[in-house]
DNA sequence: CTGTGTGCAAACACTTTGCAGGTGT
DNA sequence: ACACCTGCAAAGTGTTTGCACACAG
């Protein structure tokens, strides 16, 4: 099997490999300044244009939440690239403020009237499950 | 009827009141540079404070959608202060841009089985009622 | 070898802070 | 009169750009 770089046909270096290392070892999506916490040695403006590629590419999307930075979360492979919106459920877990991106099978539709719905996208706060246990 | 600042207990300046004719007289959500361009003379660091004082008090909400600048909303009668994720939708229209929020009886549930959800946010996108019109 | 990624310096945009003076109630 | 709002200047923070060099394929 192809790293995933390869995959999505952008060149594999060590700089790249260290950041998804970090995006693949959280459960959680994470925000910039997470991976600025998690990288020994690193020039931001490489970081930004990683992060930018990686989001142009289909391999990370952005989730936001008012009042939260942004998070980027891996995409599942259902994701395409260009489009983000896929039907899934963002939580943002109010005590340890972490954004978890959940497949859910079960997704509701709702009714706007005279609107056309396109794409949904469900941000719920509350607890997750690793606080919820402790 | 006391006015919504007062009602609010702010004090009511010209300057408060200028930006939040702008809000009442767009149907959509707004953006804070779509303020100032309907602004004629104004501090930028004012405004700033003004959104900051409104959102606190309970006027207006943030909308975050990924890709989009932030927006401010009109709180509804429902709207508690501090307590801005009501369970409502927020439509962003593909072809205006423009961001709606819309009130809906019919609000769905969901389950994210150990999860505990204290509050649903929908980000619709797709296209309004005025574009699918014209 | 060639196109692309990276680092550096600098610019740029957005937002916040401190302080002095002005204004609402 | 007094608390609070506003404007100015300046600093802080996050993000982008141009260019020269380095590296992956």
């Amino acid at each position: 099997m192809k790293s995933l770089l390869k995959q999505k046909k952008i060149s594999e270096t060590p700089f790249r490999l260290e950041v998804l290392e970090i995006l693949e070892s959280s459960k959680s999506a994470v925000s910039i300044s997470f991976i600025e916490e998690n990288l020994k040695d690193y020039n931001r403006v490489t970081l930004y244009r990683t992060i930018k590629t990686f989001v142009d590419k289909g391999i990370i999307h952005p989730i936001a939440i008012a009042g939260s930075e942004i998070n980027y979360g891996l995409c599942s492979d259902s994701c395409e690239e260009e489009v983000h919106s896929h039907n899934h459920v963002h939580l943002k877990c109010n005590e340890c403020k972490s954004v978890f991106c959940i497949e859910t099978t079960l997704f509701p539709t709702i009714d706007l009237g005279e609107h056309k719905i396109e794409s949904l996208e469900i941000q719920a706060k509350g607890i997750c499950e690793n606080c919820r246990a402790s």
